[in-house]
DNA sequence: ACCTGAACACCGTTCAAGT
DNA sequence: ACCTGAACACCGTTCAAGT
């Protein structure tokens, strides 16, 4: 029938992206097909795939936008004077997150590109902006004269840390945390982590 | 047609099970449905319905087994006179594990039971037997007196961490962690950690 | 008793045809 | 130019009917 232009080529991707997000939001990436989006914004399964190339694509655009938000968030942290309390902050601060959006979130974990593809350079560089801040704000509690390359292995070990914590809770997976006390644990972890890393600073391996 | 006991009920179940590891291996749980199984396994569809209730069962029976592999792995781990180079022990035989069998272990992290139910008791118990292995590994570095729902909480927290560095370098994800440093990053984690728990044995909290 | 295979209600993706 | 909707090749699951 060839309805025009009802809405802007933008506005029909926003259409889509939103109608998604919803869809995720309850019922995970399982929940989302294309067909579903298609009857939530009243236009035919084909359309989509005028706006994206196919839902790879959706979601990687979605999970865009769910790093970008991290990204604020954590940005929009006040200052702290104390450097640990730095790193607690962030950390709980990813997992206030995480837990504001768990299906969401799981996106990140759950989706996989298929093996042929794989992640976009934008999709990397949030990444990696992502590393940055956590880099930040463990130099100073680094000993005088780290490396660039510890410092990024630190930041990244301590990450993966937070992010295991985080991504067992919420997903409910391997049931062992209690998503009630996945604060007390990151705050454990953080405060545990932090003290090995700067007894490094001091001395030699242990 | 009725094709009547070519195989005993106990053998149609392994055969179902064979057949849905080997496309797990091949192509993960998105390689998995009930109709490729049938077609490998020379049954019809509908008969997997006679051995399994449904997928979800049968992942949850090979989640099993590979719960069970990875303990039985563990216990074989040769005795170890330091108590901590034990703990890395077992993080980095993990670490193999996982390595070893990529995308059957993402099995237990991508596989979301439906909400209306929760894992088995029989799962759980093995979770649990995984939990008690790392803590008995983690008791001797403890402070004298820990009670045991700290030694569980480090253990815990410990286990996540191991988990995330495993989970990231393995499934690729946030792909921050190029696969062959995850065992540098493990080691550097574990002994991290642990000097951070031990100093908690001496002192009171940073 | 065991197994089939059609049936039902779904998918992702493509593309000729319509306005 | 934009959108449709039928078409193709798939799903999980059920269950009457066959041997």
């Amino acid at each position: 029938m060839g309805r025009r232009s009802l809405h802007t080529a933008d506005e029909l991707r926003e259409l889509i992206i939103g109608a998604s997000t919803d869809l995720i939001r309850e019922s995970g990436l399982e929940g989302l097909s294309a067909r579903e989006i298609a009857r939530r914004i009243d236009y035919s399964p084909g359309t989509i795939y005028n706006s994206f190339e196919n839902l790879d694509d959706l979601v990687l655009t979605i999970e865009g936008r769910l790093l970008d938000s991290l990204l604020d968030a954590l940005a929009a942290l006040p200052p702290e004077r104390d450097d640990r309390v730095r790193v607690q902050k962030i950390a709980s601060r990813y997992l206030e997150f995480v837990a504001d959006n768990p299906k969401l979130w799981n996106l990140l974990l759950e989706h996989n590109l298929p093996a042929s593809r794989s992640a976009p350079e934008w999709y990397r560089q949030k990444l990696e902006a992502l590393m940055k801040t956590v880099e930040r704000a463990l130099l100073p509690l680094a000993k005088d004269g780290i490396g660039d390359e510890e410092l990024a292995r630190s930041a990244r070990v301590l990450w993966a840390g937070v992010h295991g914590i985080a991504s067992l809770s919420t997903a409910n997976k391997l049931s062992m945390v209690a998503s009630d006390h996945a604060s007390v644990m990151l705050e454990d972890f953080v405060r545990t982590y932090l003290a090995g890393f700067e007894r490094n600073k001091d001395a030699g391996r242990g």
